[in-house]
DNA sequence: AGGCTTCTGCAACAATTGAATCAAAATAAT
DNA sequence: ATTATTTTGATTCAATTGTTGCAGAAGCCT
């Protein structure tokens, strides 16, 4: 059938085939696809100087049930940002939602593969690069995510401990959450991480970061959100989800990319020091696939 | 006036002094700048959780007098730019080639694209729905997931701690571990995650659920996993990355459709707790978008 | 507190939308 | 030339759209 082909490439390949009437009409769609994404049938039409059945006999002629079918295949040719992929994403949505048998795993897997792809969509290699840069500078890194942030944080902790052996992971505990931002200085880096509604602590934390003049970079929801404004670096996730609670996965997915960076901005020797920790942790503390102590 | 600027440069000038619902709505224009443009006034209300004149008068209120004027501008900056059809192919081919120099954060967006998909790929609806069943019969949820897979736990634990008030985030603190493990009761549900190399204390956990009697649930990677023996509910989160470190991304992705289902289970009453805890958590601890507290 | 303004939610409206129906016209076949 | 079939045009219908007006809620000011 049409398949998934290019709108237009089917288009053309039916055109020998098609009567006069849908001639006018599909030569008024192969040259201006955008009027067909963004007007009504009928203007469509009228701009094509063809009766608006006419468009519509264009649409079930090339197979579809709808002109809404007919006209979000333009749609999804245009709106595509980002090359080849969003096009698959959103087909494998539209797909999703007509198959849809409830399907709660296939709605929560499509909305988590955009999200990633919306996140990643904007963002210039060059600018989480810079963004590691200023920890790999700072005297001290200094991490902020609370709530349902903290994962995020923990893992960026975690995961740079090795280069960063006297990183702050600011947790507030005990009370000492002044404490800790007032020991932000100017020479240090600061990754604050929080999403709507927006943890106080948080936002007090990238406010003070600002103030003393430390590098900021924040992971956060939304160009507006109270981290975004004067960050030096901002990434955004997205987050949505079909269920209650929003998605953490973009923002994950984005501080793995942070690590990746810092990583590849250290180079061979980070890894090897990697590599040496691990195998540490291998032997002393964890139960390895390859041991004999199961 | 709104002259000629970017649409979203508007939006994001004037949203301070935008009354809340006006800025929920705002917010969602700037989030999703394409449903804007491509579906109707009334679609694009009900996906931002707001009424439809709101989104009008966000219209009216940024100087439109339609709200046709102003899902206009969002059409044309994303809008093709005109040209033939051969020109605009040919452009697209130029982009596709240009940025298929895939940098790092293509290769990362890519790789978590597939980790999500291929975790999620072989797991029914029903699979998922019946662990969720064992947290809610459980007595206690016990939750473990040390180092690197700490963020999943720590997220279950946050998430569900609402329906699940004494549940126990086991973290061997104060070399406690060992006692943490021994209360693990028959009645009890247990949620273990760990990767290779799996850490001694998560297999360890896992092995006295099971000895006990109690509901094992298991994310890891491999179905070879000392984990994934003898588990009554497995899911196996693909983690592949282009960078030394292993994704989290499909585990995180499984927690969320693990809480998902748990909500969904529960029904009604759990959002409407959640809901409740939300907006305590808005009112007393967080700066929260509306305020004025910027 | 009271009175004022602004903001929010609801219901209804008229216009426009996509789609179905059917007769007229054109075309092809016999 | 007449029938049969397809193509085209016009009309109509039900659903959805953008829009309006109004009443209650919330916030602000003196």
């Amino acid at each position: 059938m049409t398949d998934r082909q290019d709108i237009l490439k089917v288009i053309e390949n039916e055109y020998d085939q098609l009567s006069p009437q849908l001639r006018l009409a599909a030569r008024f769609a192969l040259d201006r696809p955008d009027r067909i994404a963004f007007h009504s049938m009928r203007e469509v039409a009228a701009q094509a100087d063809v009766l608006p059945p006419t468009m519509l006999r264009l649409a079930k002629r090339l197979g579809f049930n709808t002109f809404n079918d007919f006209r979000d295949r333009f749609r999804d040719r245009i709106a595509a940002p980002s090359g080849s992929y969003a096009a698959r994403a959103r087909q494998l949505q539209a797909r999703e939602v007509f198959t849809a048998g409830s399907g709660l795993l296939q709605e929560i897997s499509a909305a988590d593969r955009r999200n990633i792809e919306q996140t990643f969509d904007p963002i210039e290699d060059s600018a989480i690069m810079a963004a590691a840069e200023t920890f790999i500078n700072a005297e001290t890194v200094n991490i902020i995510g609370l709530r349902k942030c903290f994962p995020i944080a923990f893992y960026f902790h975690y995961a740079t401990r090795v280069f960063f052996p006297n990183a702050r992971l600011i947790q507030g505990q005990a009370g000492l959450y002044g404490e800790e931002i007032a020991r932000i200085s100017e020479r240090d880096a600061v990754l604050v991480i929080a999403f709507d509604p927006y943890t106080n602590e948080t936002v007090r934390a990238a406010k003070a970061a600002q103030s003393v003049g430390a590098q900021l970079t924040s992971i956060t929801d939304s160009v507006v959100s109270p981290l975004a404004i004067g960050a030096d670096h901002l990434f955004l996730a997205a987050n949505t989800s079909p269920s209650f609670y929003r998605s953490l996965v973009g923002a994950m997915a984005i501080v793995q990319a942070l690590v990746a960076a810092i990583v590849s901005k250290l180079g061979e020797e980070a890894v090897i020091k990697l590599q040496a920790s691990e195998a540490l942790l291998r032997d002393n503390n964890t139960y390895w696939i390859n041991g004999d102590a199961r």
